[in-house]
DNA sequence: CGGAAATTTGAGACGAATCAATAGCTGTGG
DNA sequence: CCACAGCTATTGATTCGTCTCAAATTTCCG
């Protein structure tokens, strides 16, 4: 039937990404079974979550992409980092968390709850180092703003979620499907939607990328990375973001 | 006796700030002592961890400032965030955790090992809550390389360390010592010390602030902060990093 | 097919970088 | 106690990257 059929493919991306970060036992993929049944979907540019107001249970995305965003009070926005299919939101371990950063959804997305785990089972062990990637990816923007032009920046940010994109199953060889406007860019990067589109086109007469109708392709990805000086995230000695390669 | 008292002055900013994320009990205060007997200084300009080795044991930081600080194949130097007396450092939930930024002393550092807390316990809250803290301050940094100017950069940086050194007694009023040359700031804000200065310079005649021999005061921080459109940073309903208020 | 959103293009202005030189401090040793 | 070395701060002149404003043009979607 369709109907389970696209629940499996919903759940995929997730759970690749999930496993991706720690071999998941029968009791992961069970309570993660579970929490999918209770899966709602949420349109695009709604909030799944307030800066500022008290944060209630942790999702687990599944569909779709989000973004930190914090707007200033005369209108600027910058997104902070990337959501994607099985990163967890709201993960915070004080008592009565507040949230810090605005969460959007850029397309329509798919969240359910992130299934509650002990630290030290597979599924804690998968949240905690998801966690410390999501660190790291936030110091990587960061650097990204601080220290790199234009061209960096956006060479820099593809390159990094076209890594991610790999490790939830979302990007085969160089492709991927990139559900942004220019202006959405602009505004992770610190950059405006007019300077972000000369860029492109430059990256794009240097043979650094394909740019069309929603679907990016890198040419040449280390090549780029060489170019532009940017090296993998690893968080763990054990795994990282890519699909771990024999113990 | 000197000796005793100099320790005592050591740990009273740190243990200041801890009390002012969670009330800390005896079992905290006792295992807080314990640990700062193994305190270790550390030289100014040398690695407390380095990017890409794997973490130790997380440290508690007790006098001295240090930084995150990520450095580029061509010599760029970006600062991630600055860690003040009452930060942990290196703290990581994941096994074998990787370092993701270097850590440097950016004065001589006093340090001893954070001693383990059970989650839950005040000083696990304690923990709990610095480690959010940590995070949202790393977002105020995306922020403002992202999409403040250069004036707004330094006055919202000044503003944040100020509310971080009143969180643990570094600061009376709005005075408080910066141990940072013009560079070290340029390399945090993404700009040239040239630039910096140039900006000081105009907080300065606007009478946002004096600045001379390592210590700044800033006249009318609330002015200021409206100036720039910040508010503090809270990431707990239950307390702040200011010292809590009743209940 | 029509309208809105997104991308593209151009001209000009401005903020910050760059390069280069000078002045001020701080600590060190004679 | 002074002289010198080596940072740090300051200043000036110029260049460069990115923004701003405005107007096409193309793409998307109902």
């Amino acid at each position: 039937m369709i109907r389970a059929a696209t629940i499996v493919d919903d759940r995929q991306p997730a759970l690749q990404r999930l496993a991706s970060l720690a071999p998941l036992d029968v009791a992961a993929l069970d309570a993660l079974a579970r929490a999918s049944n209770q899966a709602q979907t949420i349109r695009a540019r709604r909030e799944l979550v307030s800066e500022g107001r008290e944060i209630a249970e942790p999702l687990l995305l599944l569909r779709g992409w989000a973004a930190r965003v914090r707007l200033l009070p005369d209108g600027r926005r910058q997104f902070l980092s990337f959501l994607l299919p099985g990163d967890v939101i709201g993960h915070c371990p004080q008592p009565r968390p507040l949230a810090v950063a605005t969460i959007v959804g850029l397309t329509d997305v798919l969240v359910c709850p992130a299934p509650a785990a002990e630290p030290g089972s597979a599924l804690g062990v998968a949240y905690a180092i998801g966690d410390a990637l999501d660190q790291a990816y936030v110091l990587a923007q960061v650097t990204r703003l601080g220290r790199l032009n234009a061209q960096e920046r956006i060479g820099d940010l593809l390159l990094e979620l076209h890594e991610r994109l790999i490790a939830n199953g979302m990007a085969r060889g160089s492709s991927f499907d990139l559900p942004l406007t220019q202006e959405t860019l602009a505004d992770a990067l610190g950059l405006t939607s007019v300077h972000v589109n000369r860029m492109v086109q430059q990256a794009r007469r240097e043979n650094d990328l394909q740019w069309k109708g929603g679907r990016v392709t890198l040419l040449d990805p280390p090549g780029l990375a060489r170019k532009i000086g940017r090296t993998a995230v690893r968080v763990s000695a054990t795994v990282g973001p890519q699909p771990a390669r024999g113990r």
